[in-house]
Formats: structure tokens, C-alpha cells, sequence
DNA sequence: TGTACATCAGTGAACGCGCGTTCACTGATGTAC
DNA sequence: TGTACATCAGTGAACGCGCGTTCACTGATGTAC
């Protein structure tokens, strides 16, 4: 049965939603179309009447979660420290993308890569305004430094299953990173 | 056709360097059975003869590449430089497990975290040895933020698409760690 | 050492299954008068 | 404003396909004498 217009504007909108958290707990390919529609409160076979394929899904939702990266309100240090928090580890739904992708993203078609290059982007420069350094120059190496530190580490706590060395590598790392007395000394 | 016991010991072998190489170039599900033996040299339906099932291949694969881990020869500048290269950044195959299999090894079943994590408690390990810091706790730390930041830099350096920002993402980075004078001065 | 036979690694057709995708149909929406 | 009709979003059965896995068969290996 047909829908009203703006039921078909909302409905775009939480399937796009219920695919960025799946696709973000389990990865794209663990994913089915069917999982994301029944997410979404609907059958599978209303899905391309949204999207061409499943693949034009991905893009989109890439798109999507790279629009909503907002500047930083917080500085290095504290964003240091939401990022390697235990919720953060275990909350992949609502987590960091670019670590809950890392490897899928990679591998993706053109488009998708092209979507998440974007993303690398805006978190670069909008990660350099909060960064150290004492001119432009020094501050996107320390925000480019600051993010794969942060990266790198979500993933290697999530990657272990003993939950004392995942608790380790989020919290020394940490250390390591925002206590400069802590680290070459 | 039946063939020697030697030749059955030089099979699993190859079949586990084939795995090993297809796994990380394009992760666990992308790889069919069908592509590791016919990569191996042998057809589909030997594989049971080796293996009790994928999964358990992906364990074993697993488990060889953490045994594989040497000691490092090199100090911490010298081994980010190798591990921040271009070479490895296009090299999934022959490169970084870690880093090639992130996401796709987190969503693993319970066997195989375990292997992922005995590798990752023997490189930290291993890297604490040639890590900066004046005692063990701070070389340990140092170790984890190190291998944090080399991880996650790579992983962002392959998830571009674009060879300029790549590039940068493996430069800064190697600056940003390995010179002190670069980083919160 | 030579021979006859049992063993079993490798083959490739076949299986059940779940995936992405298609399509005829349904019925509420939106429009023309 | 009310009515008749065209539109089209959503449904669910069905499709082709490729996957992991099984199995009857083949023929070289390894062994018993």
C-alpha cells in the first residue's frame, strides 16, 4: 500500500539509519538487505524502491555519517580520552565508522572509498583546529598523529578478547598520548 | 589419487601460505575455499581432508601468522619507518595481519579472537624490548602507543583513495612519532 | 626384492542454503473535475 | 467540498547464483607376505 510523501522522506531516513548502526556492528557484507529493512520496519522487497542496489546503500550511508562529522567543541585531551573509553570500545553501533570499518571500507568499490576519503578529510582538518603545535603546519601532523594513535587503538581493544589488555591498551595509550612527560622521558 | 606423506605435510603448508596471503589481501568472507585450493594448486574438495571447516582454517591460519612473530632486530624508528613505507601500504598480502584483517577479526567467533590475541600480547611483548622509556612500565606503554599509532596510521593510509593524502597520513605520522622535537613543541 | 592388496588423498558432481534482486499484486495516497 | 480514478510505496513469493560442505569414485601410495 502507498505511503504519504513525508512518510516516504522518514522512512529513507531510518533505513539509512538502521544500515549505519548494522553495518557498523557487523561490517557490509554480514549485512543483508533483509536485516536492514526488518530493522527498519518494513520487507526486503521495498528496499529498491530506496536505493539501486545494496552497494548504493553503503555509499550513501558513507555519505551520510560523513556529513554528520561536526567540529570539536572539547580539546585533545579530553577527546582523547572519550575515544578510548570502554563505552566507546563496546558501543559499535553508535561508535567510530572509520574503526568499526577499517578493513570493510577499504576494500569497498570506488564510490564507497571516494565517500570515506571525504570523511578522512573534514576529521583531519576539523581535528587540526584542536590540535598542538604552534603553526598550521604542526598542527594537522599532530592531528594526523592524534587520530591514528586513536584509531589504532580502538582497534586493537576491541580486536582482544581479554578484557584486562583491552583495558590497557585503551588506558596507556591514552597516557601515552596526551601526558607528555610519560612518553620519551 | 593418493599421495605421500610428505607431499600431504607440504599441502597443508601451502594451503595455509595461500589463506594466509588471500585472507589479508581481501578478508575472511570475501575468500571462498574454492579460491585458497585452486591458489594452493588443488581443487575444493580436499580441503575437509585438512581442515574440519573454514572457520577452523581461518583459527590455524591465524595461529601460524602469531607464531611467525620474531623478535626485532631494529629499533623503534628504523621498525616505523618499514611499517609507515609505501611498500607496506600496498603490500596487503605479505603485510601487517593486524592491520590487513582489523574489523573483519574483531567479528570473529571466540578461537580465533583468542589466536588474534595471543599475537597481539607477543608483539607488545616483543616491541616493549626496543621501546624508549627509563623501566618496564614505561617501555610497555610506549610499546602500546607506538604499535597503536603505526596500526592505525596504515589503516587510514589504505582506506584513501586519494595517494597524496595516503602518503601524508604514512609521513606525518612516522615524523610525528619518531621526532620528538616535531611533536608537542 | 618383488608382488598383491588395502589404504586414503584428491577429484568433481551434487546438496542445501541464504544471499541480492525482481516482479505481479495490493490498497492507501494524491489529484482532477 | 465531494467523488472517481490514476499513481505508486510496500508486500512477499520467486529467481538465479555462489557459497560451504558432502560423497561416491579414482588411482597412487604404502604395507604385508
Amino acid at each position: 500500500m502507498k505511503v504519504s510523501r513525508e512518510q516516504v522522506t522518514e522512512n529513507k531516513r531510518v533505513i539509512l539509519e538502521a544500515a549505519s548502526r548494522l553495518f557498523r556492528e557487523r561490517g557490509f557484507e554480514a549485512v543483508t538487505v533483509t536485516d536492514i529493512m526488518k530493522s527498519a520496519g518494513l520487507t526486503h522487497g521495498g528496499f529498491y524502491g530506496y536505493f539501486q542496489s545494496k552497494d548504493d546503500l553503503i555509499v550513501q550511508t558513507l555519505a551520510e555519517l560523513q556529513r554528520s562529522i561536526e567540529p570539536f567543541s572539547a580539546d585533545m585531551a579530553t577527546l582523547a580520552a572519550q575515544y578510548l573509553s570502554l563505552e566507546h570500545r563496546d558501543n559499535f553501533a553508535r561508535g567510530c565508522p572509520v574503526a568499526a570499518l577499517a578493513s570493510d571500507a577499504t576494500r569497498q568499490p570506488g564510490a564507497a572509498r571516494a565517500e570515506m576519503t571525504a570523511g578522512l578529510k573534514r576529521q583531519i582538518k576539523l581535528l587540526s583546529q584542536i590540535a598542538p603545535g604552534e603553526d598550521d603546519e604542526q598542527k594537522r601532523r599532530a592531528a594526523i598523529g592524534c587520530w591514528a594513535t586513536m584509531v589504532g587503538a580502538l582497534i586493537l581493544a576491541r580486536m582482544s578478547d581479554d578484557v584486562i589488555l583491552s583495558g590497557e591498551i585503551l588506558n596507556k595509550t591514552r597516557e601515552w598520548l596526551i601526558d607528555p612527560e610519560a612518553r620519551n622521558s
